[in-house]
RNA sequence: GCCCCUCUAGCUCAAUGGUAGAGCAGUGGACUUUUAAUCCAUUGGUUCAGGGUUCGAGCCCCUGGGGGGGCACCA
């Protein structure tokens, strides 16, 4: 036999000392496992496995037992082995599943030699059915006495440290299923993801609201200011964008007489990824016909509230500003304050839009603030709030009153001309949520699109266009309506208490990895 | 797009410019109550890639790549 026979990798073949560790001899020693498995007569990938529980529901149901108690309960049940103890003539694995980890106990005198031989076969990693009995040990652990088992997939590949799980964020946020594998934070992290969108969803359910989906590919990318995907369609022969936002369409069916609808959906915006920006994200929005923005200031805080409640089982939350942390009662009233007065206590001056631009321009130029020559004075009052005063506001804080220059969607505020009756909620330095009084008349809607084309014409990128189709809609009447938008992501941040949305999303947009 | 940091065994991490190491995993052995089991022995490396400086580079320099952080952008 020549050294031919060995696969170019295996350098096994001529050298006996060589290739025997690493991760391509470690693949080669687990397929050649399924080999010896499958010669033997036996599949090891069988089609399924019919189990008797959970393991959380075998703890609860058991996990009271007396150490050193042995009942005649017959269980089956399956996971991953994590971990194997081996003492002989006896073998402990821990074995997890979905929802929790129980021990096997796994007797040489029980199951026969030749099962103990293809247990003690088993890798960690791999997944196994096994049916036995319940017992707990001498030290009180409570664990399943195993009468048979079967493998019911081969983990060909090594498991991370055991003890140390996966710290390369580049490896937990490309290969996620061993991030999940490993790391109980991760796994926790996007339990209460979920959670929180389940509670989301049962608030919004009891309230009367109705859950929607509306098109991902738009016409024009209304609702918001941000740089659209551009994608195509082939058959139309036509320009198609992602959505920015899921305003405009949610609105149209206030029109249609829902009353009360909600979408928690996917957007996409092509702008910078960080530690708080993904380019696309969840948002959930929601519009109430006959409400207005203190209605939907009440229940942004009712939501988000009750969603750490349903999450953690705790309305505290720890909240990590830029330099600080702190942990807040989310049952606590948040603070509210005009926008214009957050800025005035800032740099110790009044500001309003009605204002000026020139003195606005040389209030910007003294605390440092550059502004574009096209912007009027709401724009440049909502620049110096984002240098000045938003990154104090650490504590959930409802900053309202925008500029109606900012605000092309929003109304007027009922006492100011020259501000719309719009709030968004900061915490942690950061907007998590946004919503207003809608704005409803169709006349005023139009000349506020008009506005936002010309800034678009002008060479401003985000700024919106004339959507025709939606002040039809308008034109057939809207009732008064209060909307709200929040970020998903940012409230699973918030409530998980991670650093990064790269954390919340279970596969966060990377640049591609070369194989 | 700009700046800074980082990349070493499957994983977690070491290594003044001077022989690339440890723990875990793996392999062989001991052990019938372990708990990250323990004990003995042991395999495993293109130090991200390509250049350069040097007698000598994992380490210093340059270019490129991945990732992280910051800035810009982000109604």
């Amino acid at each position: 036999m020549s050294s031919d026979d060995t696969l170019p990798e295996a350098a096994s073949g001529s050298d006996p000392t060589a290739g025997t560790g690493g991760l391509v001899a470690e693949k080669a020693k687990r397929l050649q496992k399924l080999d010896n498995m499958r010669e033997a007569g036996a599949n090891p990938y069988p089609y399924r496995f019919d189990r008797t529980g959970t393991l959380a529901e075998l703890r609860a149901a058991h996990g009271q037992l007396e150490a050193g108690t042995e009942t005649e309960v017959a269980v089956a049940v399956a996971g991953r082995i994590m971990l194997m103890r081996d003492s002989g003539k006896l073998i402990f694995a821990t074995v997890r599943d979905r929802d929790g980890e129980v021990q096997l106990f796994v007797s040489k005198a029980v199951v026969g030699d030749d099962a103990f031989e293809s247990f003690r076969d088993l890798d960690l990693g791999d997944w196994v059915g096994v049916h036995g009995t319940v017992m707990t040990t001498r030290k009180g652990e409570l664990s399943v006495k195993v009468q048979r088992f079967e493998l019911l997939s081969k983990a060909v590949r090594p498991m991370p440290d055991k003890w140390h799980g996966l710290t390369d964020t580049d490896t937990r946020f490309r290969q996620r299923y061993a991030d999940l594998i490993v790391n109980d934070d991760a796994r926790r992290s996007f339990r209460i993801r979920h959670e929180i969108i389940a509670s989301f969803r049962r608030n919004l359910h009891g309230r009367g609201f109705i859950e929607v989906e509306t098109p991902v590919l738009h016409v024009e990318a209304g609702g918001a200011h941000a740089r659209p995907f551009i994608t195509h369609h082939n058959t139309l022969d036509m320009q198609l964008f992602l959505r920015i936002a899921l305003e405009l369409h949610l609105k149209r069916l206030i029109v249609g007489g829902m009353e009360r609808v909600f979408e928690i959906g996917r957007i996409f915006r092509n702008e910078g990824i960080s530690t708080r920006h993904n380019p696309e994200f969840t948002m959930m929005e929601l519009y109430q016909a006959f409400a207005d923005y203190s209605e939907m200031i009440d229940i942004t805080e009712a939501l988000i509230t009750q969603a750490a409640i349903d999450a953690t089982g705790s309305p505290v939350v720890t909240i990590f500003g830029p330099e600080v942390e702190m942990a807040v009662d989310l049952t606590k009233p948040w603070r509210r304050a005009r926008m214009i007065d957050l800025v005035a206590e800032a740099i110790g001056e009044e500001v309003h839009p009605s204002q000026p631009v020139e003195h606005l321009r040389a209030l910007a130029t003294q605390h440092g603030v550059s502004f574009h020559p096209r912007w009027g004075s709401g724009k440049i009052i909502e620049e110096l709030f984002e240098n000045t005063a938003e990154h104090r506001l650490i504590a959930p804080t409802f900053v309202t009153g925008h500029p109606v220059e900012i605000s092309p969607l929003a109304r007027q505020d009922r006492n100011d001309p020259y501000l719309t009756e719009r709030f968004e909620l900061f915490v942690g330095a950061r907007e998590l949520a946004n919503g207003y009084s809608e704005l409803n008349d169709p006349v005023e809607q139009r000349a506020r699109f008009v506005d936002e084309q010309a800034a678009k014409d002008a060479g401003d990128a985000e700024r919106g266009s004339v959507d025709e189709d939606y002040l039809r809609a308008l034109e057939y009447g809207m009732p008064p309506t209060g909307g709200l938008g929040i970020g998903m992501d940012r409230v699973a941040m918030l409530i998980a208490g991670v650093h990064s949305i790269k954390e919340v999303i279970l596969f966060p947009t990377l640049r591609p990895e070369v194989f």
